[in-house]
Formats: C-alpha cells, structure tokens, sequence
DNA sequence: CTAGGGCTATGC
DNA sequence: GCATAGCCCTAG
C-alpha cells in the first residue's frame, strides 16, 4: 500500500505537468487521490506547488489575467514560505504587482468610466485584498505595488494619469512576469520523476540528441518525451474516453505509435501503456465532478437546439476498455452548395423570451466580475441562465447598453 | 467563443 | 414607419 501512494504521486505529478490536460483542474486530482493532505511532506509541498504552477500557466494559455490569478499567487507564497528559507523571488512580486493593476485597468475601458466599474475593481483589489495582504506582512507587497496603488487612486480624479494607465500595456507586462516566474519556479523543482526516468532511459538507449539534452530542462511543460505515455496527446483530448474518434483517426494514431518511439523497448512500452490505462482511469473517475456540462435541468427549452451544431455525444460510458469501439456512421452534414434543401433543417425560431430582474442582475453581476466572458459567466449561474445561451448573454448586455 | 450585423415580432 | 427586445448567423 505504502508502494502504491508512492505510485499515485508519482502519477498525479505526471498528470499536473502535463500541458494538455484541460479536463482534469490539478486541485481536483490531489483531492481524488487523497493527497496533499500532509503539508510537512516536501513531496506533496512539491506537487502543489507544481499544481499551483499548472493552473497559473492553464490560465496564461487561456489567456486570463485576473483575480484568480491573483488568488494562485498568493497561495503560491504560502506554499513557498512552507518549503525551507525559499525566498520570494522579484517575479513573484512583480507578477503579483501587475496583475493586481491588470485587474483594475481591464476596467478602465473609454466608454464606461461612469458606470464605476473601475472603481469597484480598485476597492476590491486594491482596497480589500491587499489590505488583508498587508495584515499578514505578505512579501508580495512591494514598493512597486504601494507606488501602484497610489497612482491607481489618483487616476479616478486625475483624467491624464487615468489616460496614461488605460494606454499603457499592463496586460503584456503582467503576462511576460507571470512567465518569468512559472519558468523560474519549474526550473526550482526541477525534473518530474517520471521525466528522470525518461531521460534514464533515453540514455541508457544511447540517444544522441543534441548534446546539453541531458540537464534537467526549464520548462517541464517541454516534455515531449514524457515516455510517450500520452499516445494521443496532439489528437483531440476528447479520445481519453475512447469514443468520438473515427476509425481512420484511430489508424492514424496507430500507426503514429509504431514508428515514433524507436527509442524505448518492448517492455518500456508496456509499461508506458499500463500507465496511459492508470490514468485514464483516474480520469475517467474525476470526470463527474469537474464537468460543468451537465447542469441538472430536467425540463429542457434548449435540448432540441443543442443539435442544431451536431455535438449532442451520447458518450456511453461503459466500462473502460482498450479497445476502441466502432461508432455508427455519422450523419452527412449536407453542406454542399449543390444541396437545394438550403438547410437540412431550419429549425423553429425560439418564442421570444422577455429577461428576468433576476437575470439581469446576474448578468450585470457577472459582467461587473468577469467582463465579457459570456461563457463563463452562464457557467456561473447555470440556474439562473438555464433558459440562455452564452450569446443570448450577449445581446442582452449590447441591448442594455444601447 | 465572442463580436457584430441582421432578422423578426411587437408596440406606438 | 420607426424603435426596441430578443433571437439568429457567421467571421475571425
């Protein structure tokens, strides 16, 4: 038993740095493996810290800079001050600094300087967070950041300074600090166990790649070595189930395998399938919980809609197997010019819905958080929203501020 | 996924 | 005929 939590480790830190993993959140992952628990334990120190790390570079990938970023690096702190005399380093800071003043400027647009959304994002920033941040003697609160802060408040008054902020590129510079310190803090912790394995193996095969290979590399986000247990890895993600993928693809992939791993024995092999099986299961296990598709929503408005786009899987989820299964033939998409049925089917025009206060306020509400991220915003208040598409969120909004 | 143009129903 | 609100389509 004692082997097998080594192994779970060793397999979640495989999972957490791996770059294309978009349907697994690291924190859900240690939560499922019951890890993380101990914080004396530097090995789990190491994997949250690698989780942290995961979810501040999955959140540059998908290009949002705000306050939960804000929240990753203040729990990344915590995590560093638990490690032994590890100091903050001046990316830390920085990051932290302009993605604090990135939070309020994102509010900062021409147009709405009167709707105060700019200044609720400085008291809520600015006021509250880093207040509490001052309490607890954080380092992240730097001399750049109280110079930050004074300029920040000067702006509501003074149109020049405002103007200055609003033009100049806080956004870039918070992305380029926020860089620096993920690829200073992967280069702290260094190799992955399984990425050590990896290289053991590759030099015991006698690869001769470029010779400097051998060093523990900077970002272990480049592992494209990664034993190659992640056959699929530049396919589409969705395959983790098995399912979606048509048969020519599956070849495809197959074939792929055979000849791009010349490096690693039969045996190796094996074992790297083993594991690929390891974790999907565990995928496949986790996937209930961090799918925020399916809202309980019995009575459905849009269920007819939603194959309107052809997406509707009906992903059975039968017990995992190797083997992947064949899929009925897909439904011709009828989109050749020559069709004289324009449309396949036109579908009813849905009956004209008039918005709730309730809705409003949400939407306002989540505008006034998030922006313009309609998605996300309906994933928010899947109740409230349930009868609205993330476009519908949109109009509304354009139509209220009309 | 989002932005923006356009369409439809409704009320005046 | 015009304005408005909600919905649809599509490019990027």
């Amino acid at each position: 038993m004692v082997d097998m939590e080594a192994i779970d480790k060793w397999v979640a830190e495989f999972f957490i740095r791996r770059k294309t993993n978009p349907r697994v959140s690291p924190t859900n992952l240690l939560s499922a493996l019951k890890l993380g628990d101990s914080p004396d334990d530097c090995s789990n120190l190491n994997l949250k810290k690698a989780s942290v790390l995961r979810q501040i570079s999955d959140s540059l990938i998908r290009g949002d800079v705000d306050e939960e970023t804000l929240d990753l690096l203040e729990t990344l702190e915590k995590l560093l001050l638990q490690g032994e005399g590890s100091m903050l380093t001046e990316s830390h800071k920085s990051a932290y600094c302009w993605t604090a003043v990135e939070c309020a400027a994102r509010f900062m647009w021409p147009l709405s300087v009167s709707e105060g959304l700019y200044e609720d994002a400085l008291e809520r920033i600015w006021t509250k967070r880093i207040r509490v941040l001052k309490g607890s003697r954080s380092g992240l609160v730097s001399g750049e950041l109280l110079r930050w802060e004074d300029d920040l408040r000067k702006a509501v008054e003074d149109a020049e300074v405002y103007r200055r902020i609003r033009e100049s590129n806080v956004r870039y510079t918070a992305v380029c600090f926020l860089n620096r310190l993920l690829q200073e803090q992967w280069a702290v912790l260094g190799s992955s166990s399984l990425e050590s394995v990896a290289q053991r193996l590759l030099l015991l095969a006698g690869d001769k790649r470029g010779g400097g290979g051998v060093r523990s590399r900077e970002d272990p986000n480049a592992v494209d070595v990664d034993v190659d247990v992640d056959v699929d890895v530049d396919g589409d993600n969705r395959d983790v189930h098995g399912v979606e993928n048509d048969e020519q693809h599956g070849a495809e992939e197959v074939g792929r395998t055979q000849e791009d791993e010349p490096s690693l024995g039969k045996g190796d092999k094996v074992a790297a399938r083993d594991l690929k099986d390891y974790l999907l299961e565990i995928q496949r296990q986790i996937e209930p919980s961090t799918s925020t598709r399916q809202i309980p929503e019995p009575n459905t408005p849009q269920a007819s809609r939603v194959n309107r786009t052809g997406t509707s899987s009906q992903a059975s989820e039968k017990s995992w197997s190797r083997v992947r299964p064949r899929l009925p033939t897909p439904v011709p998409l009828n989109v050749s010019p020559l069709n004289k049925k324009k449309k396949a089917s036109p579908l009813p025009r849905r009956k004209k819905n008039f918005w709730r206060l309730e809705e409003v306020e949400a939407l306002r509400e989540g505008v006034k958080k998030h922006g313009t991220s309609w998605k996300y915003i309906k994933s928010l208040n899947p109740v409230v929203f349930a009868e609205r598409t993330e476009v519908d969120l949109k109009d509304k909004w354009r139509n209220m501020n009309r």
